[in-house]
RNA sequence: GCGCCGGUGCCCGAGCGGACCAAGGGAGCGGCCUGCAAAGCCGUACAAUCGCGGGUUCAAAUCCCGCCCGGCGCUCCA
């Protein structure tokens, strides 16, 4: 099993499922107040190579990644803008889901949106109202945080602590019982959307909604809440808090992955930084930036610039050219080629299958696991060169591996992933396609003649014009494979 | 200020007490292959003095202490 780092014990330790084979993943999703950031990315990237991991061993994953689509920030911008908060909402839903295809992130199996929680919300902040964990006045419901004696305890402080903190930063609301407590429930204020509730009209606080989805969905005592490092506090300790103060068994694995940097984030395109996810994937094949997750630790801080955006998308041509020798030795890319399914890995090659599944057993070790791949590609790489029988072996084992990782090869993918999200025309490198091509069959072929007739300067000519139609021609021990470049 | 995490080659980035070398990717350079390329493969010196200074240990990039620098959190941000 999977040994994964635990924020709240503070230690790497196997997670321990509550029914045998199956796995609950409640990942915090984005509040939709705006386009998607490089840093939503990247945790959706997360959480999407843990599922296709656990998948790929062959346990059973329940995913879910809420949509935050009722907060300050979406009333604000609607108010702003003089049209709905579901408007808004919406629109910048349908950008994130648009980021998350660009980089391959697996749909999760539910995507509860807040607003189609309220009715479970109330329910919850009821049943605490009524065990005195939590109290009503004007300004709303608050819960009794001052009653939980291991608050803070998932950031590692204690309540005195951030109490203190809580005094000295933050103005002293006459509402609250104790710095500390915090809304579960807002009563309605003018122009802001409101449902009913036993406190009058409202709207629910920021933490309760991930409570009730992920509960409801999941059920109590589920396996693995993560997010981003800076959710643990106060977002996760709330919803921990909450579930706590309510007798129910919450998360039983917290993982938090770290923060992404874009170098300088004020002078954004002038100094090659990305603003949005969008702009990153406008100048950079979405993949480099899921390979640049791959290779950095989910827990440590990554740095995302032109520079290493480009590094990545070199190493990537080993992948893509890797596909195309391995189709001109008319051998398949297909993960399931070697027969392989879920949990069931022994036709490929063991050694590389072992390496893989111990470095992410290790805490989701991306960075060796993918090293593994590379090093697969450099054995397939020379199996090819020599005409082993074991290529073939090697080459599924790859493209085994790397599915698991969401890695996705072959030039032509770049089209798909740009007719997936509308970038087709505004990419400012050039995408890369099988194209369609009678016409580039015949200059190849009209080469490889001239080639064979000891015409070299002929064959040159015909490649330098293939050349400025974009086309790259590579000669093989199996004949000639082109592609655009 | 307090808490947590981090500082490794030209760049990105693993490793986190030793027994096989400090992975992997990228750049540069040299070689093999090629008609020439591309791709691929092989090699790559000048100590990578593993942020700095102490310490523990038979043994430290890996543990402890101090310092410097960076990130995140300290109430509505992935």
């Amino acid at each position: 099993m999977i040994r994964l780092y635990d924020t709240l014990t503070a230690t790497v330790r196997p997670v321990a499922l509550r029914d045998a084979g199956k796995v609950g993943i409640y990942a915090c999703g984005p509040t939709v107040y705006d386009h998607p950031h490089v840093g939503h990315v990247r945790s959706a990237l997360t959480f999407d190579i843990l599922r296709r991991y656990l998948e790929w061993t062959g346990l059973e994953v329940t995913h879910v990644a809420n949509i935050t689509d009722i907060d300050d920030k979406i009333i604000a911008r609607a108010a702003g803008e003089g049209r709905s908060e579901a408007e808004v909402a919406a629109e910048f839903e349908k950008s994130y889901v648009e980021a998350m295809d660009a980089v391959n992130v697996l749909r999760p199996h539910h995507s509860p949106h807040a607003t189609e929680f309220v009715g479970e919300m109330i329910e919850f902040v009821r049943g605490l109202v009524g065990s005195g964990a939590a109290y009503a006045n004007d300004a709303g419901v608050y819960l009794r945080v001052g009653r939980l004696s291991d608050y803070g305890a998932l950031v590692h402080r204690t309540p005195d602590d951030l109490r203190q903190g809580a005094g000295a930063r933050v103005e002293i609301d006459e509402n609250k019982e104790d710095p500390l407590d915090f809304a579960l429930w807002k009563s309605a204020k003018p122009g802001e959307p409101t449902w009913d509730s036993p406190w009058g009209p409202g709207r629910p606080g920021w933490h309760i909604e991930c409570v009730a989805m992920s509960m409801g969905i999941l059920g109590e005592d589920f396996d693995i809440h993560g997010g981003g490092d800076d959710l643990a506090f106060p977002h996760h300790e709330n919803e921990r808090a909450e579930a706590n103060a309510s007798g129910r068994k919450f998360a039983r694995h917290w993982v938090h992955h770290a923060m992404v940097n874009v170098a300088g984030e004020k002078m954004s395109k002038s100094l090659g930084n990305f603003r949005t996810a969008g702009d990153l994937f406008a100048a950079h094949d979405p993949r480099a930036f899921r390979l640049l997750v791959l290779q950095t630790h989910y827990r440590k801080t990554m740095e995302v610039n032109t520079g290493v955006m480009t590094q990545a998308e070199t190493a990537l041509e080993r992948f893509d050219s890797l596909t195309r020798r391995a189709a001109a030795a008319g051998l398949s890319t297909e993960r399931s080629a070697a027969g392989v399914s879920p949990g069931h890995h022994e036709d490929l090659d063991s050694a590389a299958v072992e390496a893989f599944r111990s470095a992410m057993d290790n805490d989701l070790g991306t960075p060796e696991a993918t090293a593994t791949v590379f090093d697969t590609v450099r054995r397939a790489n020379t199996a090819l060169d020599a005409g082993s029988p074991d290529a073939a072996v090697l080459v599924a084992t790859v493209f085994d591996l790397a599915g698991a990782l969401g890695l996705e090869f072959g030039r032509y993918i770049l089209r798909e992933i740009h007719d997936r999200v509308g970038l087709s025309d505004s990419v400012s490198y050039s995408p890369t396609v099988a194209p369609e091509s009678a016409e580039i069959d015949a200059l190849v072929e009209a080469r490889s003649r001239a080639r064979a007739d000891r015409d070299f300067a002929e064959a040159d000519r015909l490649r330098d014009e293939l050349t400025a139609r974009g086309i790259v021609v590579e000669d093989t021990p199996n004949g000639p494979i082109w592609y655009q470049a």
